[in-house]
RNA sequence: GCUCCUAUGGUCUAGUGGUUAGGACGCGGCCCUUUCAAGGCUAAAACCCGGGUUCGAGUCCCGGUAGGAGCACCA
């Protein structure tokens, strides 16, 4: 019993009858995973577990010249940080394999072969340097029409005879035109002399993204194909292989682009960020998945924040947006920010752990991250922000000069000074033993509390602004050196 | 060149014939405050242009313009 061939007939019989949503991701193992892949598998996943369906990662790696053996690994790496699991796919087997079109080579010449001998298609012996560029050039107004598209059997046999080897091509009907329906941009329609005799089988043997999208998605019972707007005008060509084959073909959700603020294409080549690249700048994977939901669609609500569950239940493919979208850095820091702060303090400071400086093992790290938290929108502004703790900044006199806590020089070191055995006497250095005694020294010097807390703040920290306050920072700092700072702060008043 | 697609503040977007055109980011101001954040309030800022259809168009139609995409033995 072949259990394995057995297992896919059911589900295929229970997919079509029940109309289980199958959506797959299909990158090309080129590099890496940028943002536009990273939509479009969140899509393709949202579109399938919002219905309970079934998400599939297939490899299409059938360019031999283009393989990156190692992005197969940073393609799984990218799933998995984005949180997007597979229910099938190379290493899942879920009973339509092989999910890696390498693999499935045979499978290709078969299906190629049914169509050269329904007439679908036909080989090309013209050799690649043969073919004049025509685009562009103003004379290519219909449809690439192969010479070798009404080669007689004999003159094909004649040329396998000679060893060429061919391509398959598809044969294209010269009249009528081709309309389907998208989700996203509605009816599309086609004229057929537009389309070219494009090539379905290489002469290497393997089969062109053309032809193997096709075989791949209804052999795998994709219900909803899920691409990039790059494929919208090729899509009659892949409608008419279905109708070659006399499959039924699936729903068409294309998308539009992410592009730049300034109008122009991501492309890693000018420095643009992968995925794997946010998330080492600092982003928060969960943000970066949610921002990139929202580029291009939306709840219809005004909900921003969202984690991946809630995408599954909240995502409908009818409400995404047809124009392009440019990707937004201070949009999604700020959304990074809001991640952040509705992170649990324990969790936060468990993320904020590896960017603390060497050596702040001798702070009470849960205590600085609970100031800083709030207060950071990106990971990697940690050290910058906490840099003073370890060391403190050189800084002039003038800083303790702040007119709105109506902080002088003069009132700054009559404060210091005064502070000095204040501080000296406390035992529970303690937030809000600290806080008391400020409180005390500015109602016994007659002073607002600000023109007490702000020399005390700058004197610790040697900078204009900081992470907490003046009786936070020196909880943090602990007595000795508070005591020690405050000194040096007195000696710049000098 | 041909074909397809798109067009609401700087950016992401809501809007499906009648709205003071809503929200978010960013930017400005105010409040709060132990500096800065966070939070709250608030301001400025948009329907690409031209024709129609209609009592009435951001919304429908046509034409421009601008932008994007496709036209590979790449995906």
């Amino acid at each position: 019993m072949d259990w394995a061939s057995l297992y896919g007939t059911i589900q295929q019989s229970y997919s079509s009858e029940v109309t289980m949503f199958r959506t797959r991701f299909a990158p090309s193992p080129t590099g890496y995973m940028h943002i536009g892949n990273l939509r479009t598998a969140l899509y393709a996943y949202l579109t399938a577990k919002g219905a309970g369906g079934t998400f599939i990662l297939r490899i299409e790696d059938t360019d031999q010249n283009r393989n990156v053996p190692e992005s197969v690994q940073a393609i799984y790496n990218g799933l998995r940080l984005a949180g997007i699991e597979y229910d099938e796919g190379p290493d899942k087997d879920g009973g339509y394999g092989p999910y890696v079109q390498s693999q499935r080579l045979p499978i290709y010449k078969e299906y190629a072969k049914k169509l050269t001998n329904s007439g679908h298609a036909y080989f090309c012996f013209c050799q690649k340097e043969d073919k004049p560029i025509l685009e562009k050039t103003g004379e290519r107004t219909q449809g690439y029409r192969d010479p070798c598209r009404n080669l007689s059997p004999d003159e094909v046999k004649a040329k396998f005879n000679e060893g060429i080897m061919p391509v398959i091509r598809q044969r294209i009907p010269d009249q009528g035109v081709s309309t389907f329906f998208d989700h996203v941009y509605g009816e599309i329609s086609i004229d057929h002399a537009q389309l070219d005799d494009q090539v379905l089988l290489k002469s290497d043997g393997f089969p062109t993204y053309n032809f193997a999208n096709v075989v791949d998605d209804h052999l795998m019972a994709i219900t909803h194909v899920i691409r990039g707007q790059e494929y919208l005008t090729s899509t009659p060509k892949y409608n008419l292989l279905y109708q070659a084959f006399g499959w039924e073909r699936p729903e068409y959700i294309h998308l539009p682009h992410i592009i730049k603020e300034d109008g122009s294409k991501l492309s890693k080549r000018k420095g643009d960020p992968s995925f794997e690249d946010l998330v080492r700048m600092g982003y928060l994977p969960e943000a970066i998945v949610n921002y990139v939901a929202l580029l291009g669609w939306n709840p219809g609500d005004e909900r921003e924040y969202f984690l991946l569950p809630d995408l599954v239940t909240a995502f409908d493919m009818n409400r995404i947006v047809k124009s392009n979208a440019a990707f937004s850095f201070d949009k999604l820091r700020w959304l990074n920010g809001e991640h952040i702060r509705a992170l649990s303090p324990k969790e936060f400071h468990r993320r904020a752990l590896p960017y603390y400086p060497a050596g702040f093992e001798r702070f009470n790290l849960e205590q600085i991250s609970a100031l800083i938290q709030v207060r950071t929108e990106n990971l990697s502004d940690i050290p910058g922000l906490v840099g003073f703790f370890g060391k403190l900044p050189s800084y002039e006199a003038e800083l303790f000069a702040h007119q709105k806590s109506k902080s002088t020089p003069e009132s700054s070191k009559q404060v210091l000074q005064a502070v000095q055995p204040l501080f000296a006497e406390i035992e529970e250095w303690s937030n809000e033993n600290l806080f008391a005694v400020l409180k005390g020294l500015a109602l016994s010097l007659g002073l607002k509390v600000g023109t007490v807390m702000w020399p005390i703040r700058t004197a610790l920290s040697g900078q204009e602004i900081s992470p907490g306050g003046a009786t936070e920072l020196a909880v943090i700092l602990g007595k000795d050196e508070t005591l020690r700072r405050i000194s040096l702060g007195l000696e710049k008043l000098d």
